[in-house]
DNA sequence: AAACCGTGGTT
DNA sequence: TAACCAAGGTT
């Protein structure tokens, strides 16, 4: 029994198209042969470990973060660990990574989900990204690593990704750009595999897809990649034109008795929200600010300046360090703290005021 | 819409 | 070394 020219066109069409992968079968296969599976929070991933991780990589990358996620899980191990905990030491873990705002909107949200909210993460990313901190990107995420839902996630990999497959570069109108790649991300889901295929795009754009030297002999998207074809790879994504960053001069006070630094809490938004730093001195007598915290001016040296870069402004701090003896415990402000120095290292600075007491020697 | 919000590593 | 870059969200 042969079979017709129409079974075996038929078949043969069948096949061919089997042969053709789709994006999403591309990325599919390419994250379960190449992508990463062993980092922290893809182990036993529950949805608190998977929303801790994903706020942590907010434009932050993975080397950074994985330190910090051990030690934060180690002193929060569950929600209701975190939301039942104190924001000072959410933000003494959080210390030295950076965007302060993560760790704020992080411990609001605990206590949301916790009191309002059941307990838990709901599996729907619009629930989800109604949460602090959580946007629509980390929304889906959450929803797909740790619910299976079938979601689009739009961070800058992705965005790369698309971006230079796809040919688009903006231009003229970034939202319309984020609106087309949004519509394409979620076009372009596969109906199964949801949580291979959300890695590996990430993974893709992490490792093979990369902003300055893409790896494109080993990507698989290679044979329908708008941009490898057009040999304009790094034209995706158009960066926005570089400004001139502000200086600004930041003058602030070291007192220290030898045991003790005297810290002052920062206004809970804003530059390092939250954390504990040197106070800030606008220039009147050290005498008299040493008066009003009820210590004696021993004696007084200008420290060399620091620099320090934010993203979007660079910051000179000169340092007056005053030796002091604390005369007597007077009343203060609960923002006013004489932290003793052995605590230094543990304790919600932002980094370059950290940096700045471990490296000074101010013991005796 | 555009500004704001950190830090460490790479080039 | 200065500039660039990295798993965004909020206001």
């Amino acid at each position: 029994m042969g079979s017709t020219p129409e079974v075996v066109a038929s078949g043969m069409k069948a096949a061919r198209s089997s042969f053709v992968p789709s994006f999403s079968e591309r990325v599919i296969a390419w994250q379960k042969m190449s992508g990463r599976h062993d980092l922290p929070w893809q182990q036993g991933g529950d949805a608190y470990r998977i929303w801790l991780s994903e706020v942590m990589l907010q434009q932050t990358q993975v080397r950074s973060v994985i330190p910090y996620f051990a030690r934060f899980l180690e002193r929060f191990p569950t929600l209701e660990v975190l939301a039942a905990a104190p924001l000072e030491s959410v933000l003494e873990q959080w210390s030295g990574l950076g965007y302060y705002a993560r760790a704020r909107n992080l411990h609001r949200c605990a206590q949301i989900l916790v009191h309002e909210r059941g307990g838990g993460f709901s599996a729907e990313p619009a629930d989800n990204a109604q949460l602090p901190g959580i946007g629509r990107s980390t929304a889906a995420a959450i929803s797909v690593f740790a619910f299976g839902s079938r979601a689009a996630i739009l961070d800058g990999n992705v965005r790369r990704v698309l971006g230079r497959c796809f040919g688009i570069a903006g231009g003229d109108s970034p939202a319309r750009d984020a609106r087309v790649l949004w519509d394409l991300a979620e076009s372009l889901l596969p109906e199964s595999d949801i949580e291979t295929y959300t890695q590996g795009m990430m993974d893709l754009g992490a490792t093979v897809c990369s902003r300055r030297k893409p790896s494109c002999d080993t990507c698989p998207l290679q044979g329908i990649c708008v941009a490898r074809y057009e040999g304009r790879q790094t034209d995706f994504p158009q960066r926005p034109k570089p400004k001139v960053l502000p200086q600004r001069l930041s003058r602030l006070l070291l007192f220290c008795d030898g045991r003790r630094v005297l810290l002052e809490r920062r206004p809970p938004s804003g530059i390092w929200g939250g954390l504990l730093s040197l106070p800030e001195w606008s220039g009147e007598s050290a005498e008299r600010f040493a008066e009003n915290q009820g210590c004696r001016l021993v004696d007084t040296q200008s420290l060399p300046p620091v620099t320090h870069a934010f993203t979007h402004f660079r910051l000179t701090i000169d340092v007056l360090l005053c030796k002091v003896e604390i005369a007597g415990l007077r009343a203060m402000e609960v923002r006013w703290q004489w932290l003793p120095l052995e605590n230094v290292a543990a304790a919600a600075l932002p980094m370059p005021i950290k940096k700045l007491l471990l490296t000074l020697p101010l013991q005796g």
